[in-house]
DNA sequence: ATTTATTATTTGACTGTCAAATTAATTGAC
DNA sequence: GTCAATTAATTTGACAGTCAAATAATAAAT
């Protein structure tokens, strides 16, 4: 172990702060850097300096001067410095996407599957097939990726890449990583899918400005991602926070991992496609779960009690669920996002009622619920910069131990 | 605002680190400091100098020798460095104590009080008459006081000292630091009881080995406090985690705050009070609530069924909320911690099974329920705590702002 | 007494930050 | 067209801090 407190480490920690600044604002100048971060002109001369030498940032004249005096000159992220892989796994298919340094997408593929779960064999086939169409799309070659991040649904270890358990993969625990170290030499980098889109919101979205907040992100399941001081929460053992899993109902209703009573139970997308069977007069047996919520959607939209009921008790039980986030995390902000919440007119009246009158009252307002629905896949940015961020920190290290079951 | 990354905030830091490691250690040596600190011995000399120089700790001769070479140096914390105050405000009295700069406490003092609530000229008398017993017992003078810490139950903001509501306390929000400061010209710091407890804990308890670790407190409510990397959460607005009203049932019991289905109108003491009277047989009205409880008690002890069920239901409840916690947290301990969790062994079997029932399995195993019973007052050393962070981090800067309620 | 082992301090090299002085680059005034 | 005026960036020198290596201190073993 390296000393911590070593008078380098204070270089490459304002190093990583300079270029966070810069990733947030896109575009800046040094005497802004200095300003924002609080740092002497002087250093940040020298730490753009080190970073121009490697060639991880650009400079360009401005364009526009607005008043007199030396021109600032503008620094950005170079976007060739690096290329990055972004993957994520949900319950229809992989998907890969192809980043450069500024976290922009070059190129994306998905390997799609039509079975309901997959093993660790055909989860490595799918890699593949994405990764290749996407480099092919992107027309780069494999040795030119430098980082590879990957996001999982379910409960999955990010220091050792191990997957306890997850909806889509059968045979947990599956080592991810290992499965993707038999095609790449480059570091690997797994999390759990919501924690890939909190990432997102931090570094892209909503959550550039905050340093606490949450994202809960409705798919497939509901998942969860803490912001603390500006760094995502992972807890004790490194798996995220399990939102989904949350009892809402003392012995409630059945989930799908086996316990009773779990938000999950109550608003993903397979507790509603267990109740439409009932809600639905047609036989809908025959149908996809896709096409049976769509109907379900449709006919709550068109005023039919029973499956109205059906969304507003989800909305009912994500809102206490929120609820109870705010009191236990006070956070500044909560993101609800996700690819599929296209439904969530459906519920957000009920969520936001339920929210309010459970949230504990003080004197100051109560966090925000913004809606983040992002069909440009965000989450790709955000295995990105799982990548981008594991590339820079290098923690790649610790190797998976397969603990007893 | 200073440049943070500035070289000077290096000692500043190592500093601390040191400190914090002799008071967790009570009594080491320089080159264990070096070894387990990753600092050189130079630099361990260079800090413990500076020390020495401003009188926080004390060097001597170390009494037996292990082995040949020159002996170590013992070092500790000297305790007439500082003396500081700290207090806490529950529903049957204030209580102060006066501890040294190691944490010990010198002498103790309570101002009982009978009604239920106080209004702030109460609160300030019984702050006087608390603390000037306590100097009395202790044979300082006021002056001799270098912090003031307090903890109040309820919605306290740290920053500000502002009560925004307190089952104690009338009138809300009460500016608890502005009514210490017509006393007291030292630094004073105000926060949530269940945070003081926390930071016992985390500076004397169980939690000085651990970073990431929670402790909830069942007294006359149910309080939580997240410790996350060695340091206190306390959320994005100041006010600490709320556990006991996160909602454990859908328009559930209805507690003190308004609104339904908290988990304190489940386990707390008002709670439980509700329900004795429907339980016991004989007429409690003319009772206090100890008394109540003390005989609902010793019923369910006796193996009568209906005061049974009720301690049954309350450890449920209690059990629910907290895998709700290790779901959301993945801490690695839980501390139950409190005074007056002499009943605890009531509950103790409904709530290990309900928290191993509902929180999620991983082949991991979970995280280790600790229950920590202290009549010592371990939270006057958590007020002391406060006070002597706040002394030693200087923040008692921000003056209160009133908000609109 | 001398050697050996261990702890603490001192010394000198090195890194890093910052304030202040200096240089650079541009606009506006005359 | 030249020359202030102005703002940005760089350089310089002072200062603080850490660390490795050398040195001093101290006690047990020989």
């Amino acid at each position: 172990m390296t000393p911590i407190a070593d008078t380098a480490g204070l270089r490459a920690g304002n190093t990583a702060r300079v270029l966070r600044e810069i990733r947030l604002r896109e575009q800046t100048t040094r005497v802004d850097l200095a300003s924002s971060l609080n740092l002497s002109p002087a250093t940040v001369t020298a730490v753009i300096g080190a970073l121009l030498d490697s060639e991880l940032i650009l400079e360009e004249k401005a364009a526009a001067s607005p008043g007199r005096g030396r021109p600032r000159v503008l620094i950005s992220l170079n976007p060739h410095a690096h290329y990055v892989a972004g993957a994520k796994l949900n319950d229809r298919s992989l998907t890969t996407a192809i980043l450069n340094f500024k976290g922009e997408i070059i190129a994306e593929a998905a390997a799609p599957f039509d079975g309901q779960t997959i093993d660790g064999d055909q989860f490595k086939a799918k890699v593949d097939e994405a990764l290749d169409a996407a480099l092919a799309a992107a027309g780069l070659s494999e040795d030119q990726i430098d980082a590879y991040g990957m996001g999982v649904p379910g409960f999955v270890e990010t220091e050792t890449g191990l997957c306890h358990w997850s909806p889509v993969l059968t045979g947990a625990p599956v080592d991810i990583r290992a499965l993707l170290r038999q095609r790449l030499a480059c570091p690997i980098f797994v999390d759990n899918d919501a924690n890939l889109v909190t990432l997102a919101e931090l570094w892209f979205g909503l959550g550039r400005e905050e340093s606490n907040f949450l994202v809960v992100t409705v798919e497939h399941g509901v998942g969860l991602g803490v912001v603390i001081d500006g760094r995502l929460y992972r807890g004790a053992r490194g798996l995220g926070a399990e939102f989904g899993h949350t009892k809402v109902q003392i012995d409630g209703a059945l989930c799908r991992c086996g316990q009773r009573g779990c938000l999950e139970a109550y608003v993903a997308d397979f507790a509603l496609r267990r109740e439409a069977s009932a809600a639905l007069d047609d036989d809908v047996s025959g149908l996809s779960r896709a096409e049976v919520l769509d109907r379900l959607a449709a006919e709550a939209r068109a005023g039919r009690e029973i499956p109205a009921s059906i969304y507003r008790r989800a909305g009912k039980m994500l809102g206490l669920g929120l609820a109870n986030l705010v009191n236990l995390f006070d956070p500044a902000m909560i993101v609800l996002a996700g690819e599929r919440i296209r439904n969530h007119q459906l519920i957000a009246e009920e969520v936001e009622r339920t929210l309010t009158e459970n949230a504990i009252v003080v004197s100051r307002p109560r966090a925000p619920l913004a809606v983040h629905r992002w069909g440009d896949g965000l989450w790709a940015r955000g295995a990105g910069a799982l990548a981008l961020d594991g590339l820079m920190t290098m923690r790649d290290t610790v190797e998976p131990k397969l603990v007893d079951a």
